[in-house]
DNA sequence: GTGAACATTTGATCCACATCAAATAGCTTC
DNA sequence: GAAGCTATTTGATGTGGATCAAATGTTCAC
């Protein structure tokens, strides 16, 4: 174990959590951090918790304090109104963080909900704050991530302004399908872990919508669909998809 | 003048441009900022750039190196799509910050254009960067102000996403009367600096469908509107209008 | 293991907005 | 100040996806 050459001050739950061990380091906030500089953020980052599917790790208007890194599992995060409609803002997954939308405001914004049963690390925000004072790194590895979520947004936004059911669909998949590779999984084959209703959500349609753009990505040979389970038969013809906006 | 106060080191150049003197200071970064810090923040923020309208402040794929604030005038960004298509992501005005999603990939994702002549401040992000590791308030405040770019995202996703033309437009308006107050000028009456190809590209519509929005509340006695220039007569009928989403 | 609740698929119909088209009104330029 | 833009309005028609409906498949609680 890599723990054998640490010095013996950490305790055991201490290393368990640290982000110097963990996998993620990659995808997450210790990106191009030193080691020594990874012990500190392991300072910060101590506490995590355990959620079970359907368990919310926050709600729209409570008191934002931390932001939120995924270890393990899958999240949404949807925004309600007073009708009752909703609206899903985004689906995260390991190495991406959680509740930035709350720090402009001071409280959540949105209500973030476990789609399976995950494991989040807890990051003081004024913490954080404060290490980013020290280690240049961090900070602007920090104003990156809240950069690209802003991208993200902006590339939503052509999504839900221009584009056609089935290049909503397609743009989706292939988002995930390259998200889910850049964690070392299959590009080609994956579970989805939201419902129809809420992919629908969040790409502006309605579920039949969604079930029936499925149902014709697998007529034309594009994806196997059996539940929840996709395969991608065919990328470049997803891809080709992609091009065609509404005029 | 309160310059007679300050210290002669400080060239007139450097007083005309200062932040200290901006009466944008409580909209714009040195928000919240002691005198003094306000004095350093000028020092990364001594150059400023006009633009006549329909010049481009930055453009898509350029090397991203400094982040602006409007001094004066009006702002879109939009995103060009290879087959031609565009859409506009957001409409800027004094005192808000362009930039911000140059910061992930190093260079700007979008395009922004001038839609009058306008001013700006150019603040190099390195150097913002390092500010913000003495001033824990700029620091702060600016991690506010990217996170309430996402929060704005957010709600145009929803409106995107879930709201009929309607609703679109009344909110659209709503959230500049807003704006307009916030700088001093009138709630009611203002003049639009975008044509209204430009409105339906935000709003995810065709310019005729704002049109005839346009029209129908006029027609019902919401607002007044002679070319650009509107008159918003009943905000409570406006505001009543955005709650009615679409099943 | 069984029943109830929920998720998905598929069909039929409807409607809000897009598209196509043409007239008019402002703005710019020489 | 006339000519030529571009922006806007308004009307007529078309259509993609919503809505309504019903059958079927899946999951969970007890």
């Amino acid at each position: 174990m890599s723990t054998q050459s640490q010095p013996a001050k950490f305790s055991l739950e201490l290393v368990k959590t640290a982000c110097s061990n963990c996998n993620l380091r990659e995808l997450c906030l210790p990106l191009g951090l030193s080691h020594d500089e990874t012990i500190k953020l392991d300072e910060l980052v101590s506490t995590r918790k355990r959620l079970k599917r359907g368990e919310y790790l926050y709600r729209a208007n409570q008191p934002f304090e931390s932001i939120y890194a995924i270890r393990s599992g899958f999240f949404k995060t949807d925004v309600l109104l007073e009708d009752g409609r909703d609206q899903v803002t985004g689906f995260q997954m390991t190495g991406e963080l959680l509740g930035l939308d709350g720090i402009s405001s001071e409280s959540h914004t949105c209500n973030a909900v476990a789609l399976e049963d995950s494991e989040v690390c807890t990051i003081p925000f004024s913490n954080l704050e404060g290490l980013s004072r020290e280690i240049h790194t961090l900070q602007h590895h920090f104003h990156k991530v809240m950069s690209r979520e802003i991208v993200r947004d902006h590339g939503v936004m052509m999504l839900l302004g221009m584009m056609r059911a089935e290049e909503r669909l397609a743009t989706f998949l292939l988002n995930l399908s390259q998200r889910f590779t850049a964690r070392g999984y299959s590009p080609a084959e994956f579970n989805l872990r939201m419902t129809r209703e809420e992919i629908g959500s969040y790409l502006g349609l309605k579920l039949e919508t969604v079930s029936r753009a499925f149902s014709r990505f697998q007529e034309e040979g594009l994806i196997a669909v059996q539940q929840k389970h996709i395969r991608i038969l065919n990328t470049p013809g997803l891809k080709k998809l992609m091009s065609q906006q509404r005029a």
